[in-house]
DNA sequence: TTTT
DNA sequence: TTTT
């Protein structure tokens, strides 16, 4: 049993990449605000979303936007470039549901088309991860 | 909304420290099995837990010991001795449940007057965690 | 354990009532909305909230509102006028989160003092439900 | 959303059942333990799983037999014989972990062939449920 | 490195 | 740095 359930708005627009066999990836943080001691604070966690999820995070989610995310937390390492290792945590996104009304001026993020340019596509740089470490 | 629920096996006997203010800290990693193309993966989630909570976790959990927790997501960050800024995500345990047997031949491990030398009885060590961060 | 999370729509204004010791109690249904093959159906999910919980509902909800609730999934029994048992599965809200925004036309909800007639705040008929068999 | 978490223990042998269709419906209730006021309580909760589910469930748990369900609440009425429409609440399990050792005496659950005259293995009567009601 |  |  590993389950997660967060509601939050996210710092920045999600970034959409890819693996090397084309397997989209998703990632983005959420600020998920709690009240201590009469003031707000936040806890910022890293979300990551595969394929389909992926491709929907992309296209309906933008910086601020509201996002209940229902997941589970995952532990990789990697080593960073003095060879150090360095654990991370993070929540896969399983099921993502886009709640509150659009931030209102600049448009609703799912435009459609996305034409050239538009900074969440970042397709160019293939995200670090194999293909064959993936749970599907 | 930031819930995470847990069920997992303790890697390691938990740690029970005392912040300058004398408020128990309990912590500890489980490992979250995981059934990934046939084979068997596991998480490995640290996990914290306040004041009474603590002390029951230090109590009644050991190495191996089954346990569901309840809780929420945490992220904070520290400076490292080389001054770099580290960034910790952690589940603060609202609600442990214990599950599962004894692992059998070395006794409970609620065996009352925890003796002089029980290691995971801490209590030299002081947290580095300055009381006034404390969420209560 | 026993933990339920739902987001979904308030099907009508909430009732608040109180018990004969005064304890504020506040009852809704919400819609959880499902796709299954294709189109859309709902979940009815009877839902109960305690003291400053059931005011926080009775002031920020109405019908056709979002909510997620945090809570437990709770059963009881009652003898109807015809003498037998109707037994009631319903979630005790814990935890409730405002989400969503206004629906718009009506004002809202929050509009401070509520003045008479208020369909919502039904104190003339007190809840039938005993003092004593509240959980605090 | 709609997420149910519960820790708990089977009042009974769980029901093995088919619909027409041959689609397996296994139910059972499990007895959520919770402390009230210093007193032990519990809430009786009737689960639902289906197909694979529902085998594992009648395969593995039994009586008394500690269970971990993830699933969501759901919501269905029916007709019953005085032509009154009667309204289930329930739990739909979609997963399924079992957690506790066996109870001893009385051996595994998973004792293999599943002889004549197991109670739980109940395909002589089919379930009343329509198959073209189911989610899947 | 942060959101409303 | 990992547990069953």
């Amino acid at each position: 049993m590993n389950k997660v359930i967060l509601i939050g708005n996210l710092t920045k627009d999600p970034e959409l990449r890819y693996t090397p066999n084309g397997v989209a990836v998703c990632t983005f943080t959420i600020a998920v605000n709690r009240r201590v001691n009469g003031e707000n604070q936040a806890d910022f966690i890293g979300i990551v979303a595969w394929q389909k999820t992926a491709d929907l995070c992309a296209t309906y989610l933008r910086k601020g936007r509201q996002a209940a995310i229902e997941g589970r937390i995952q532990t990789r390492s990697y080593d960073n470039k003095e060879g150090k290792k360095v654990y991370v945590t993070e929540v896969v996104a399983e099921n993502v549901q886009f709640i509150g009304g659009r931030t209102g001026d600049e448009g609703p993020s799912n435009k459609g088309t996305d034409s050239f340019g538009d900074p969440f596509v970042n397709s160019g740089t293939p995200i670090n991860i194999s293909d064959d470490v993936l749970p599907f």
